[in-house]
DNA sequence: TATGAATGAGCTTTCATTCAT
DNA sequence: CATGAATGAAAGCTCATTCAT
C-alpha cells in the first residue's frame, strides 16, 4: 500500500523476459511449430503462465518479431548521422544479422496479421530507406538499390548459413560479405526485375 | 498378386506423381504443416492411398526434396561442358531458383535424417563444386567461392523475395541478380569467414 | 464395387447413433458441460471418432436438439387429423414429454445459433400452432392459448419433476396433468401478459 | 487480528454482498459456467478475494441458492396468517418467481450436496406445505395438491418463459397464470402420478 | 486482508497413422 | 489395392484454486 511495490510486477516482468528468451531459443531450435509446453518448460514456468503473458501463441510470436523490429529500428536510427553512409549500411546489416536467429522469417509469416508488428515493420522500412538513400547519394551502393531491397535481404545471410551441413554460428558473415559486395556500385549489372513497392 | 499386369503399376505410378504434385502445391501454399488430408484431397485420392505410397509424412517430404535435388543434379551436369563457365553457373542458379517454391528450405529441414536425400544432396554438392571450379578457373567468379557456398545460396533469392509485402512471382530474379554480382571477382572484398566444409 | 456396399457406411451410421444415444444420456446425467471424452467413453469409441461425426461439440448438441424437434414435428403432424382436437393436443404434450430428458432446455440454448435447428424449431412451432388452433376452435382449450405457449410449456413438466428430491421417472405426468388442467377453458382466468410473438 | 474493529468487518461484509450480487447477475447472464474471473471483475475485486469469502465456487453458488431459499421462507411465513389462503398461495408463487432468474434451477443442481442448502430447502418445503394445507382446507386449490408440488413448480413459469425466442422480462406471469389455473379445484382432473415424498 | 501471478488439470480440437472392409 | 472410419497422442487454451507479496 505505502510503497507502490514494483516487486510483484518485477517478478512478472522477469517472467515475461524469461519467456521471450525461452521462446526465441526454442523457436530457433524447433521452428515455428515448437509447442507452448516446450517453451514453458524452457522458461521454467507452467503452461498457464505463458498464456497469462501472451494470450495466444500468435501474440507471443508477434512480441518476438516486434522486439526484433524495434531493435533494428533503433540500430538504423543510430546510424543515420554516420559520416560514412556506405559503412553505416554495412554496419546495419551486420548488426541486424547478428541479432537474428534463423526463424525470424517463419515467425514473421505467423505474425503477419498483427497490426503492431505491421506498424513496426513499416517504421523499420522507412528507417532503412533513409539509410539506403544516404548511401546511394554518397555513391556507396548501386544506384538501383532501395530500402525494400535491404529489408528483404536482412535475413538472407543467416538463412543461407542455416543450411550448412556443418553449421558455424558465424558463417552468416561470409554470405553477408557476398551480398554486401553485390550491393556495391562497382560492377553492378542491370537487375532483371524492379524493386518491390511498399504498401 | 494374381495379375501382375502393368496396368495396375501404371495406375500406381500415376497416383504417385499426382500425389507429389499435389503435395508440392499444398506445401507451397500452406507451409510444411499442411495436412495429409489436404494433400490427398488435392490429389483426388483417399488419405490411406497417401500412406500406401509414402509410409510417413517425412517420406513424402523426402521424395519432394529428393526430386528437386535430382533435377538440380541433372541441370548441373548438363551445364558442365558449357563454353562459358561463368554463364553456366549463373544459368544453374537461375534454373534452380526457377524450379523452387519457397518451402524447400523448410521441407529440407524435415527430411534431414533421410539417407537418400543426404546422398542426393552430396551428389548435388559435388556437381556444383565442379561447376564452381570451372568458373573459378576461368576467372568468372571470385577466387574464394566454393561449391558449398553456391549450394547454400540457391534458395536465398526465393527466400528474400518471399518476404515482400507486395509479392511478385519473379521478384527473386532481382535478388539473384544482386547475389550474382556479389559472386563476381570484380570488386570482391575478403570474406570474414571461411567456407563451410562438406561432411 | 458391384454391391454399393452399405457395410462400411452401416458401421459409421451405427456409430453415429451410438454417439447420439450416449451423448443424450451423458448430457442428461451431467448437464450440457459433459465432456466429449465422457460421451466417447460411453459410446465405446475414441474421442477422435466423435469429431469425425460431429465437427464441433455444438454440432453434436444441435443434432440432438434437432432430432427431438424432428420427432416432435412428426408427432404433431400425425395428430393433425384427430377427431378430438383437445385429446390430440394432450396426446402431443404427453408424447413430447415422454421422449424428453431434462436437458433439452439447456442444450437448446447452446444450439441457438444453428440454422438447421432454428428451421426445425420454426416448423415445430407451426405444427403446434395448427394443433392449438383446432383445439381452440373445438372449445377444448382456453381461447387465449397460442402455439407459442404450448411450445414453451413442453419441457415444463419434465423440468419441474427433475427437481424432486425423490426422483421418479414418471413424475412429470403429474405436472403435465396440472398444466393440462390449466389449459382448459373451464375456469380459465385472464392471463396477465400477452403471448410471445414468434419471430 | 490485532485491530478487530468493525470497519474491516464492515468492508468484508460489503464485499460479500457485492460478490453475491455480482455472481447472481453474471450467472443469470452466462449460465452456471460463468467464470470466477468474470464475477470478480463485475464485483470490482480481485479473484483472490472471491476465494477469501467463498472457499470454492460451489460454496458461492450455495450461498446464492441458500439466499433465495431463505427469502422464500420469509415470504411464505409472512403469508401464513393471510385471511385468503388461496390468494396467499398465489401471492407466494408470484413473489417467488419475481425474485428468480432463470438459473436457479441449474445452480440448485450444483449445490445439491451442500447441507446448509438442503436444510433451507427442507424448511422452505415445510413452510410451503403449511401454505398449501391452508389453501386446500379452504377449498382454494385442488385437493390432491401438496407442498412438494408447489415447491417443484416454483421455477416452471420462469423456465418456460426463458425459452421464448422473443424474450420479455414479465412473460413468466403468463405461464404462472396458466399453472395457477391448473391448481384450481374447478375442473381438476385426476392426476396420473402420486405426489413425490419428501425425504 | 487484498491482490493477481502462477499453477496444472482438463477441455475441445487436429492430425498422422492404422486397419477392417 | 483403394478407401475412409477409427484411433490416440499431442496441441492450444481456460479456469478453479493456491500463495507470495
Amino acid at each position: 500500500m505505502t510503497t507502490p511495490g514494483p516487486s510483484l510486477r518485477a517478478d512478472a516482468a522477469r517472467n515475461r523476459e524469461l519467456l521471450l528468451a525461452a521462446a526465441e531459443e526454442v523457436f530457433a531450435e524447433q521452428g515455428p511449430d515448437a509447442s507452448i509446453a516446450d517453451i514453458a518448460r524452457r522458461a521454467g514456468v507452467a503452461k498457464g503462465t505463458v498464456f497469462r503473458h501472451f494470450a495466444t501463441k500468435e501474440e507471443l510470436v508477434a512480441a518476438i518479431v516486434g522486439g526484433h523490429f524495434a531493435a533494428l529500428i533503433a540500430v538504423a536510427r543510430g546510424l543515420l548521422d554516420s559520416a560514412d553512409p556506405g559503412a553505416a549500411l554495412r554496419e546495419f546489416l551486420t548488426v541486424a544479422a547478428d541479432g537474428l536467429n534463423q526463424d525470424l522469417t517463419a515467425l514473421q509469416t505467423i505474425s503477419e496479421g498483427d497490426s503492431r508488428v505491421t506498424e513496426l515493420r513499416n517504421q523499420l522500412h522507412t528507417s532503412i530507406e533513409v539509410l539506403v538513400e544516404r548511401a546511394r547519394e554518397a555513391g556507396a551502393v548501386r544506384p538501383d538499390l532501395t530500402g525494400a531491397d535491404v529489408f528483404l535481404l536482412i535475413c538472407a545471410p543467416v538463412h543461407a548459413a542455416g543450411f550448412s551441413p556443418t553449421p558455424h554460428p558465424d558463417l552468416w558473415r561470409r554470405y553477408l560479405g557476398i551480398i554486401v559486395d553485390g550491393l556495391s556500385p562497382e560492377g553492378a549489372t542491370a537487375l532483371p526485375h524492379p524493386a518491390p513497392e511498399w504498401p
